[in-house]
DNA sequence: TCCTAAGCGAGACGGTACGTCTTGTCTTCCA
DNA sequence: TGGAAGACAAGACGTACCGTCTCGCTTAGGA
């Protein structure tokens, strides 16, 4: 067993790395629709041609460095039980969730606005719809939930775009626990009413 | 004092209509983003330049055709008391929402989708959120709810989109009412705490 | 009858005037095939999609820009009779050729030369053999010619080119006229015969 | 003292070989300006990196390739004398060109035409030209010709050039040595009197 | 027989020009 | 005066070649 499967390339490998690093740094800065692929390749020293040697358009290369931030992000979801569904445990899933929002406030509010990309809105809506299905609902559903899982997942999904929405937009005044408390709280019992879990009373909060 | 203080012109009106009638034909066809200005004055019968006459861009074009839709759309809200917080109440209003959205499936799937106009998708948000916030939170809400009407707004908003999304790109199954009534239950026992409502335990459904 | 038949446009006829210019401007410092046509537009100050408003390409361009000047030298060439051909009247004809030439020597170095271009070069091929298959041939040959008339213009109009050629690499020692002369003498024989012209004894120069 | 000097490299050899192969079965289905660089080494099978190890652009591969060609072609013209200047020595010398040109139909045909090469054109007008003066002119002009040789050998150059040409693009009816008459026929006259050549009364055919 | 320098394949890269597509502004003329 | 027609500037787009380069593999020919 050699270690030389495949070798890398290396010079690809920087290119990609810059152009990534390129397109986040300008998102910082500017909306998503007015970058344009000159200013990308400009900022990672890279000729226009170079780029779509590797990317179709600004879209491929988005996803691109979107991939493994989220790949990294998802992994390690402790999958859920029936007994363990409380408060307090979803409270801990989501925030991970609101900490990567905090972490990347001026690319989400970027992509997530006004001049942002559809086509990411639709991502982060099938990730998040997919991580509720696959991690969440499925796991605790009963085989005779009163509501289709996707329907939940997808409001689940929007409800959670649209507090994040919100929350970059205002003054900042909520730590990401804390907005996982209150979504938490939000949902909890149509979830469980929809799941027909047994939701302990003592989590009714007052 | 003549009658003739404004002559309203006819003419420009016709020419009003005529892009407004192009664009939302056009958009039964194809992704927003695709259309370009040509397409719709081509359609309008109208030259290119008399479109910049009235209208900086697409965007604007589409904002004031829209105007009128949601300005009926959101006449004849009335308004709820606590009381009468019940889920009935709450299905008769969000079906006219529901309903609104089927009347316009080609429209709003253009509209939400990949291809769609990220602006819409915030117009749209406010807009729920601003009727959720102004007919329903505030004349409901105690002075001491247990979060922020602005959260508890752009929660539903957000749900709100999601779910029409799925609705939209999924086989048609269910009908209006039925996603009204959906919506209701996820989102009773959530908003029932946040407010502090009397939930009827009658209400709550097996 | 008014005057107002068509519009002729000023802007556009200025347009294709500057781009003309341009054009001819930069063939008197530059290889043809060197010559793109964003400096073109760059001297025509003019805008690159403008050109590409009126002209397929470059080859366009030019055959454009000399279209006038070709009508302007070919229109004006009597008819010859067959007892008009002599060397002198042959003379006439061909030192306006040259005069040309040299009046554009910058121009025609250029595209005749190793940068040039083909398509120019077949142009004036084209060009060369049609005036004298139509003017000077057709009115003089018989029936019954020893070589087939477009034998004869092809080489003609070879025979031109090769002379214009060397006479434009050469230090400038001939005029128009002694170059029409010595054409006129190395063609005489062999046009008289396959002609069968009645050479006057005397025109054959000692 | 061993016999190797240079170890020649078989390799090195065979790839040359298949560029020269490559670019000249090319030329019998294209323009020569539309042949890239690619095609010429797909078409090779050789990697385009190759290419520019040996040439530094096509012209230079076109060349090198043609180099053989004329060398052989060239070789074995025997110099001429005064008293040989006749019909039948003259037909017998340019039939071997033509029938190099009809050997070589469709690259001549690709070479030549509107979109083939100016530089070739130049290189074949100056091998002619060169040919003429060296092999023709020299031997047979006396020190008073009536016209400078270098005139004569641009004028005999150019229209053997433009009768090729316009023998390339017609039906080709005429045979090699029909061509070669033709043009002997068509130069007799002019060049016996530039040279002054006692040109033989009975030569001067009816 | 080994070894070593070359030829070579593969392909990333910078660069330049291309021809196309929209956009928004403008001018001219017509009804 | 509103609109039609369309020229124009501006500038991004995606494509096509070019010539250079780096990295390994392979292979011929000298040791």
């Amino acid at each position: 067993m050699t270690t030389t499967e495949k070798r890398p390339d290396r010079r690809r490998e920087r290119t990609l790395h810059l152009l990534s690093e390129a397109l986040l740094d300008l998102l910082k800065e500017q909306d998503y629709a007015n970058i344009t692929i000159q200013d990308i390749t400009d900022k990672a020293n890279v000729s226009r041609a170079t780029f779509y040697l590797h990317f179709r358009d600004k879209d491929e290369l988005l996803f691109s460095s979107m991939k493994r931030i989220y790949d990294e992000l998802s992994k390690g979801y402790p999958a859920v039980t029936r007994s363990e569904f409380t408060l307090a445990a979803y409270d801990v899933h989501d925030a991970r969730d609101f900490e990567h929002v905090a972490a990347h406030a001026d690319f989400y509010r970027a992509m997530l606005g006004a001049h942002g990309s559809p086509q990411f809105i639709r991502m982060v809506r099938a990730y998040l719809e997919n991580l509720m299905r696959e991690d969440v609902l499925k796991p605790l559903a009963p085989p005779d939930a009163h509501l289709p899982l996707d329907f939940i997942a997808a409001f689940m999904a929007g409800a959670e775009i649209g507090v994040i929405n919100w929350w970059l937009n205002q003054g900042g005044e909520h730590s990401p626990e804390q907005m996982a408390q209150m979504m938490a709280r939000m949902c909890l019992g149509g979830l469980g009413w929809a799941l027909k879990l047994p939701v302990d009373p003592n989590d009714i909060p007052t």
